[in-house]
DNA sequence: GGTATCGAACA
DNA sequence: TGTTCGATACC
């Protein structure tokens, strides 16, 4: 016999549920357009990387790629 | 000078994009019902623990809490 | 030409990679103990399930069992 | 009563932790390196993108490089 | 190979 | 402590 107390927990089990359920959809549709993407020629996962990216600050990112330069020259990398 | 390539692969940037922040606003919900269930004294991790169970079939679950029992018994837990 | 900075970085950078290869051996190890068990019978999703539960602390352990009973019982879980 | 079955499986087991203890050791081992390389001045996360070079191959790095600065320009990304 | 979960690193 | 990120496990 469920009780109130029950019924809290599980409510809020259920909007969990919900909501992981618009998510995985979302991540579907994620990765549909990739997939649409590698079939007309370009590489997801260069893509994942450009997205990575985008996503930085503009001066934190050339930041990153200024360093990133310097350790790669100090390793013989290119 | 972008050409119709680029303009390609930029739409499809965008539309990942779009998508990936309608996940991640999703995943802040899912996060603060967590929350919230944990201010009202519920322990979030044990939530999970029961969000991944309910996903199971039954069938499946009895299954593995079965097999699961026999080696605790094998190893002397509990 | 590399300077001493140069060679501080590399060397730093080559003992993490030395590490990292160690890691990866057990990493190789581990796996194949689990092909093993399973050759032998056992389901190694549910060997990890044990291993993580030896890992807590008794008083932990059988805590957080009670509590995942009372949350399952209130969702009808079994 | 552990049977001859129950002695399997828990040396099985024991093998794993041993060897998880171990892989848990060296990861300490590489946190501390780059710890030593923070306190002189080097960025971690940069050390790691590095280190992921480095394990690629020197072909597939190149090729790698020359796509993303391809999508990089075709995005306006600097 | 890709995704989701988990644990560690950092603020 | 809480969030973010990389590593790991599962599909």
């Amino acid at each position: 016999m469920a009780d109130a107390t029950d019924d809290r927990l599980r409510l809020l089990i259920e909007r969990i549920e919900r909501l992981e359920e618009e998510k995985k959809g979302i991540a579907d549709d994620i990765r549909d357009v990739y997939a649409e993407a590698k079939a007309v020629g370009y590489d997801p996962k260069i893509m994942r990387q450009v997205v990575r990216l985008r996503k930085m600050e503009p001066n934190d990112r050339s930041e990153m790629e200024m360093v990133l330069d310097t350790y790669k020259a100090a390793l013989g990398l290119e």
